[in-house]
DNA sequence: CAGCAACTATGACGCCGGTCATAGTAGCTC
DNA sequence: GAGCTACTATGACCGGCGTCATAGTTGCTG
């Protein structure tokens, strides 16, 4: 989570999907992310000749690669494979950043996406390869806990969805209550996608 | 959809719910909304005293409402009441949009918590009344196709939950896929909560 | 030390945002 | 027509934004 002993380009990047996720792009301002980083103003333009379009974008890129390992990790981590547990965990990133911090930021990615969907193309297709390169492990994690292939990608798609709506609504509401909602009321359905008696599947 | 015929009033808040969910609130200035709904800029300030914030959470609440209006419109008109076929015309309403118009934009709801939940707190309690005053009627309209009382309200948040944010992927990604997937893989899930023999449930 | 590249530092510019101030115009009542 | 209220009309203000320009600093290479 820190990521504080890196270089200062990354370091920027970092704080930028951080003032994101919190505040959203449009009020997220260049200085902000620089004092945020602890970076130097003056290397924002060095770093980002593409200004604040290249920055937010490649905010977006880090924020999918890190989802994206994270769910490796998740798995690599489960006691039992299941797909519930899976998004159990998933959710349950959300919940215990509420109950550690008090307070309930939102995803990077769904924040560029609401904000620049429409009016920049580069970061629409940054937001695109995010949500591939997280829906990708999931989909993966889930072929290896048993789920046939073709329903990999559907339901991984469903869950990230679900994930998303759910942070919003928790955000909205001021509590965790649509994230342990959606975990508890979809796990059943992942579960029963694992094809019969086949709980170990086949690794990666 | 139009409402042009409305007082001037009522046109500003309905094009800031146009254009918040379009560019987010950040990148829709009042300018722009009294140019949209073809008011005059200064009933600005006479209508909306509290400013943007109070015209963003009037465009919310009325996003709110319009949603929940929409839901009892969609039950009275399915012709099986399935939850499945319930939650299939919430998602095709974005569908047909792209279809119709070949964009794709979002929820203002969304769109407003996502950019001001961490710091108008006025405007998330908007926001949390408009996905109550929505997920409200979708639990009625549950519990209407014979689902359990208690399962009605978690579903329906599932229900939210998912067609947010399939329509935050679908955006991204620059097509409906997200949310014709949610809708296939979802609906399923929804119906296996019928109660057995129910199939016609108790009315509202 | 010269020279060059990478990086930092800072001030200025232009633009646009929300808001305020101040008039101006209906339209109604008396 | 006077007077009041509701609404409209504009221009100005101030602040913040992203960006640019320009200069200063490292620190390595030769």
């Amino acid at each position: 989570m820190t990521g504080s002993e890196k270089g200062p380009r990354e370091r920027m990047v970092f704080s930028a999907a951080q003032l994101i996720r919190r505040d959203g792009v449009g009020a997220t301002g260049m200085r902000d992310v620089a004092a945020h980083a602890g970076a130097p103003r003056g290397s924002l333009q060095h770093y980002f000749p593409g200004g604040k379009e290249q920055l937010v974008n490649e905010a977006v890129a880090w924020a999918g690669r890190y989802a994206g390992r994270r769910v490796a990790r998740f798995v690599a981590g489960l006691a039992e494979p299941r797909p519930s547990a899976l998004f159990a965990a998933m959710t349950g990133q959300w919940t215990e950043e509420y109950e550690t911090t008090g307070a309930l930021t939102g995803c990077p990615v769904a924040a560029a996406t609401v904000d620049c969907a429409a009016a920049a193309a580069s970061t629409r297709e940054a937001a695109a390869a995010a949500f591939a390169g997280w829906r990708g492990p999931v989909a993966e994690a889930l072929t290896g806990m048993g789920v046939p292939a073709e329903r990999a990608e559907p339901l991984a798609t469903l869950m990230i969805s679900s994930l998303e709506g759910a942070i919003i609504m928790a955000r909205a509401e001021g509590g965790v209550g649509p994230l342990t909602t959606v975990a508890r009321e979809l796990g059943p359905l992942l579960d029963a996608a694992v094809a019969p008696g086949d709980g170990e599947g086949a690794g990666a």
